[in-house]
DNA sequence: TTCTCTACTGTGAACGCTCACAGAAGCATG
DNA sequence: CATGCTTCTGTGAGCGTTCACAGTAGAGAA
C-alpha cells in the first residue's frame, strides 16, 4: 500500500547502456548528445540509432552536476502579484517565455517572490546556481532582490528599463516615449490643442518615459506645457477618476486627455461623463496599453498596444546570450496606436 | 568581452567545505542536512553554524543524481491555452500552486503542450524523471500525454475530474453537483417554476455534473424535466446566446435559467435583453464561476464561486503526497452561491 | 621509411552528494 | 568480564555525466 507510485517506473537506459547498443564508448555518446564534433558518421549514426531504440533521455542532474550550469532558468516575479496576475498582457509574456525557452529545451520556473520569506529563499535558491538566468518582472525602483542577484553576476533580463540597477542588466521593453509621441500626435491631429496629461507613477521608468514623450510632441507642435494640465496618477482605475476632476477643476477647457494606463482611462471616462462632457465630442480620450479594459470601457478606448509576444521572445533570446557569455544589447521594441472610439 | 556574466561569481562551498569548517565529517552534515535523525546536539549546532558561516547550499544536481528524485514538479497545461490563460481563475490556480510548493522548497517548472511538438516533448521530459510528478490542467476526455504519464506511473494530480484515466489519478476538484444544486435551489426558492438550464460540454464532467445537479433539484421539488427547457452550449459567450434564443423559443414562458458558465450567462443576458424580457423581473439568470464577466455583467451576475485558492492548495498536498509513495484520496470541495442582482 | 598532422575514439577522473556499512563509545544486562 | 543494545560518527562507493588526455589509424610530406 505504500509504493503505489512505483509500479511501473524502471530504471531508465543510461549513456552506458546507449554506448554498448551501439558499439561504442561513453565519451562518443557522449560527443554525439553534444553537437556531433570529432565523430565519423558511421558512429554518429549507431549511437543515434541507439538512442533511438533504449529510448534514452540525457539525465540533465549529472550533466548539470559537472557543467555547473542548471539549463534552466528563473521567471521571477517581484512585483505585487496581483498587479501582474490580473493583467492579461502578464498571461501572454508569460506564455511566450515558456515557449520561446521550451523551443530551447530550457525549462522555466516559475518563481514569486510575494513575503520577505519568500524572497529570501528564492535569492539564495537562484543565487546559489540553481538556474542559469532570470527573466526579471520588477518596475518599481530599487528592487532588493533584483539588485542582490546583479551584485551576485546572475545573468539577468528585465521585462521594461529597471530603475537603480546598474548597466549591467539588459532589459527588453516597448518604446513608452514612442507610443506617447504617437498618441499626443494623434490627439494633436483631431484638432485638440488643450491636451492633459495623466501620468503614471513618476518612480517607474514608463511613467516618466510616457510623460517626456507628451511634453516632447507639444514642444514639437510649438505649444507650451501647461502645469494644469498635467496631473499623476498611478495607473489604478480610482486614481483616474481623481485626476480627471482635477484636471477639470484646473483646466475647465480640457479638449484632449492622454491617460498613461487604459486602467485610470476607465476612471477618466466615469468621471467626465459624469461631469456631463462628451466623450470624444467634447474631450478626447486616449490610453495606453490595450489592456481588455480598453475594449470594455464605453466609448472603446483609443490606446497604444505593447508588442507583449515580441517582447518574451527577445527577453528569452537576449537572456540565453547573457548566459552564452554575450553582452547584448537591450532591445526597444516599437508601440502601436490603436485606433477606436474614445479619440 | 565574452565572460562578462563570470565576474562576480565563484565556487560556491560544498558539503566538504562545511564538514571541515564544523569539524565533522561529510556524512554528519549530510545527516543534518536531512532531518538531523542519529546527529548528537553538539554535532548539530556545529554544523548548522558552519553552513550559516560558509553561505552553504546544498547541490541539487549532486542529490539528485544518487536520489533518483528531483524535487521539482511540473506544472502542466495541455489544454487550448488560449481558453485557460485568458481565465483569470487560472492565475489564482497557478500563483496557489507556485506558492504552495514555495513552503516545501519545490521549484515549480511550467509547461505548455500546445503543439504536438511540443507534447512529444515535454512528455519525453516528464517520463525521463525530471520532475517527481505533474500538476495537471486539462479537463477534456482522452488526453494522450495525461494518458501518456499515467502509463509511465508518473504521479499525477488533476486538476477537475479528469475523463478517460483510470483511478491512478488523483484529482481535485470543485463540487459542480452541489454547486449546480445550491443554484437551482435557489432559483425555485425564488418562486420560479418553469426553470430553464444550458448545459456545458457534455463530454467533460463539469457539463455533466452541473447538469445532474439541476435534474436532481428538479426531482426533490417533485417538477418533471422538461426537454425543451434544456439546452446545450459550450461554455462561450456566444453558445449562450443561441441557447437562450432556443430557450425563448422552445419554451416561451421560462422564467429563470441556470447557465452552466458566467460567460455563456452573458450571452443569455444579451439575447433576453433583446428580446425585451427583464432580468431578474421576467427571467431569473444562474451563472457559474464567479469569472470577472459575472460583475461585468449587467445586470450583476447571480453566480457560483469554485474555491480556487484551496483547490490550488490541495492539489499540491495530494500531489507531494502521492509522490512520497501513499495513496491519498481524492478531494471534492465546496462550492459557494454568490448573490448579485440577476437572480 | 619516417615523421607529422588530422580525424577520430577510449579511459580515468571528477563533479557533490547520499547511502550502506563498519566501527566507536556509553551504558545496562547477563 | 563479556555481551548486547543504542546512539552516534566516519569512510568508501557510486549515482550518470563531461572533460582532459592519451592513444590509434590513416593520409600526406619529407
Amino acid at each position: 500500500m505504500t509504493m503505489s507510485n512505483t509500479g511501473g517506473r524502471r530504471r531508465p537506459p543510461t549513456i552506458h547502456d546507449v554506448a554498448r547498443e551501439a558499439g561504442v564508448s561513453r565519451g562518443t555518446v557522449s560527443r554525439v548528445l553534444n553537437g556531433g564534433h570529432y565523430v565519423s558518421p558511421a558512429a554518429q549514426e549507431a549511437v543515434n540509432a541507439a538512442i533511438r531504440k533504449t529510448g534514452y533521455v540525457v539525465n540533465r542532474h549529472a550533466r548539470s552536476l559537472i557543467t555547473g550550469r542548471s539549463d534552466s532558468v528563473g521567471f521571477l516575479l517581484t512585483e505585487p502579484q496581483e498587479r501582474f496576475f490580473e493583467d492579461p498582457n502578464f498571461n501572454v509574456l508569460l506564455r511566450g517565455c515558456t515557449q520561446a525557452l521550451a523551443a530551447h529545451d530550457v525549462p522555466l520556473l516559475l518563481m514569486l517572490a510575494g513575503t520577505k520569506d519568500e524572497r529570501r529563499r528564492i535569492t539564495r535558491y537562484i543565487t546559489a546556481g540553481h538556474v542559469d538566468g532570470v527573466l526579471l518582472v520588477s518596475s518599481h525602483s530599487g528592487d532588493p532582490v533584483a539588485e542582490e542577484l546583479r551584485a551576485a553576476g546572475v545573468p539577468l533580463v528585465a521585462c521594461g528599463k529597471p530603475i537603480g540597477l546598474g548597466s549591467k542588466v539588459s532589459y527588453v521593453a516597448a518604446d513608452d516615449r514612442d507610443g506617447a509621441r504617437d498618441m499626443v500626435r494623434h490627439l494633436l491631429s483631431l484638432g485638440r490643442r488643450r491636451v492633459g496629461v495623466v501620468t503614471g507613477p513618476l518612480d517607474t521608468p514608463g511613467g516618466v518615459e510616457r510623460l517626456a514623450g507628451y511634453e516632447e510632441v507639444l514642444d514639437e507642435a510649438g505649444i507650451d506645457v501647461d502645469e494644469r494640465l498635467v496631473v499623476p496618477g498611478d495607473y489604478s482605475r480610482a486614481s483616474g477618476e481623481v485626476a480627471a476632476e482635477r484636471l477639470m477643476a484646473q483646466a475647465p477647457d480640457v479638449d484632449a486627455v492622454f491617460v498613461a494606463s487604459d486602467l485610470m482611462a476607465q476612471g477618466v471616462l466615469a468621471a467626465l461623463q459624469r461631469a456631463g462632457r462628451r466623450v470624444p465630442e467634447d474631450v478626447a480620450v486616449g490610453g495606453f496599453d490595450d489592456s481588455p479594459a480598453a475594449v470594455a470601457a464605453s466609448p472603446e478606448l483609443t490606446t497604444i498596444r505593447q508588442p507583449w509576444d515580441r517582447i518574451s521572445t527577445e527577453m528569452v533570446r537576449v537572456l540565453l546570450a547573457r548566459i552564452g557569455g554575450e553582452d547584448p544589447a537591450t532591445v526597444i521594441l516599437p508601440t502601436e496606436l490603436v485606433k477606436r472610439d474614445s479619440a
